[in-house]
DNA sequence: TATGAATGAGAATTCATTCAT
DNA sequence: TATGAATGAATTCTCATTCAT
């Protein structure tokens, strides 16, 4: 009798909503936020146009919101990763290796943090302001620990994590671009690692 | 006199089309290849939009030779500020001077360059390609002559010049975003050029 | 017993259905048949859009309904007033007095029955034209009955009648719009009661 | 050489503004504002869609420039009319004439002002109210003559002007429904002229 | 009966591009 | 050469209506 709500119903719908956010993030990751338009992203998600304005406002909000969640999975999987681990070394290694699994697993996240419609949607420029800011500041805390630590000399480390964070990005761009990134990972990982600890002169030092 | 016509009507016409090309960067630079538009160009170039197609035949045409030009002064003034130099470190200072020289004073050109989001338009797709593997090429090219002096210990000097060339771009971008950045511009350079040094192990061995 | 049915059943279905046609008054009065929603009106009686498409076969057809039965309860009312007296005077006193109640105490009522703006929809002109006659109708017929008595004198009572409508109309839109319209209604209708007497040269003659 | 503006070519484009303006005006007065499309009107003006928005910015807009001039138009003629004559009976009857034409030459112009898209267009409320506002006070300033030479007794010229503006309209209105307006206009103006100075009891009385 | 997710035709608006002058 | 009016395909977004549950 009657209709039965919050039940099968809503985790259909819930599960419809994240599908067509996959799909978005797909559209917008390969077309950039312009140039994907709400029929690609219905075409991808396989509903009817009217079925994306019952789930989202409009397309900008749409994207804001997938930018947004979006760099809180990848700065919140770096973030971990880097938290884990107790040594710069290893610090950064783990948290290259979770950068490198997502880029490669989920090249898509990258895209569209990376990519995606900077300078495009005038709303988006804080959220990307911010995220950069995050994402520097992931890499910035382990280097004041260090310096603490008198395990890298004195230096500017908010600089040092841009350049770092710069360095990893267009690394792992180039990265996607290779025919089979898997089979590279483990190399780059290495060899970015050791090029981030010898830029910031890191000694294990102390103790 | 193996000069061309070169009239004043030559002149006049090349100079329209200057103008039109410089307003073009801008725009493009500020709004992104799909937010700009044809309009706003000859808006700023102060021309009619007949005479826009008169001397481009399209958006993407005009935005292709716009981004190879630009590409081709920065790369060129890069390239030649690292080949005046015979020695590594000045070899990348100059190199970033240049670099931090034109962002300064033409931060268009950077914003041009830099801007992603022309995703789905391949020919656009290709030519920022073709800019970072020529930008990559500049700080490369260096290493392997490093290398080979026994300059900086083996190492995949690609690899390194990808991360170099991340690194700068991110520290410059925000340098751009400093309230002044001329007043940082010395020491940020310093700072990378030490950052780089380390980063790929040089030292001054030989002879 | 000839009463039909009418258990629980019937009554909760009536109540649903009256519920939503009253909303549907208050929607389609203040927005307009074209600006009004089916989902506004679903939302104002907090039923499911489902629901309304239950009891009413579209949006036309409602306000069709609706707009009858409006027109059968202001007109029905209207009617009654003038048929309960027996002279001109107090005939229009009292119409006027049941419009004024109407336009006071449901005001809803006589927005919808006057605002206009259905062009382009046939079955929609026609049910307004068909209120503005039977409205010009109610007015006209004591015309008649005192043009058959002699209290006023030859004339085209049919012009008259429409000229009567248009003018209570008008006078009440304007009471409407009064910060408080009660206070104004008494006087309001004295003398739009003399206006009307004098516009048709009522003399109180015979007898 | 070159092109010259404000010649012929200024000329053609206001000519086609007036053109467009026209067949916008029809397609509002017979469908409403929300009813119209812009197709209907281009294809009406026999122009593209894009042409619409060379000319007008966008819907809304126009039509309130619409109603606004339309009003301006109706409410001059009607002024002119009034004061072109002395005394009352003249005044009323002239501007009867004034209304009659228009309404039979361009009736347009009366459904727009009449019917148009009032309740529907927010920013049209201020507008139609303001166009009541100054009708009512053409017909309101000659009764306010009249009573100050005691041509009519004392009466409330404000609530007389509103019922006498809404008894012409109506009748006006229903005159256009009429097979052939014109056969019936000169008798309706004497009728309604009749009726007016009735119901305001004018007598020639005064000097 | 009642629900609300899903649909898609249709409306407004933008903008690259053309072409008569 | 230069102009800008004109075009219409393409895009975003709305909303009446349907239907499985």
């Amino acid at each position: 009798m009657a209709y039965r709500s919050s039940d099968k119903t809503r985790r259909k719908k819930d599960a419809k909503r994240t599908a067509m956010m996959q799909a978005a993030v797909h559209v917008f990751a390969e077309k950039g936020y312009h140039a994907a338009t709400i029929r690609d992203i219905v075409t991808a998600a396989d509903v009817a146009i009217g079925t994306f304005y019952f789930y989202f406002p409009d397309k900008e909000t749409l994207f804001v919101h997938l930018y947004e969640e979006t760099a809180h999975f990848f700065l919140g999987a770096l973030q971990q990763a880097v938290l884990s681990r107790r040594v710069l070394p290893e610090q950064i290694q783990a948290g290259l290796q979770a950068y490198v699994n997502i880029a490669i697993y989920e090249p898509a996240v990258v895209q569209l943090l990376l990519v995606g419609g900077v300078g495009s949607v005038p709303s988006l420029m804080e959220q990307h302001a911010a995220f950069r800011e995050r994402l520097i500041n992931i890499w910035q805390r382990p280097l004041n620990e260090a310096l603490l630590h008198g395990q890298i000399p004195p230096q500017n480390s908010r600089r040092a994590a841009e350049a770092l964070a710069g360095a990893f990005d267009e690394v792992i761009l180039h990265l996607l671009n290779h025919p089979d990134p898997a089979s590279e990972a483990a190399e780059t990982i290495t060899e970015l690692t050791r090029f981030a600890l010898r830029a910031i002169a890191y000694s294990e030092s102390s103790k």
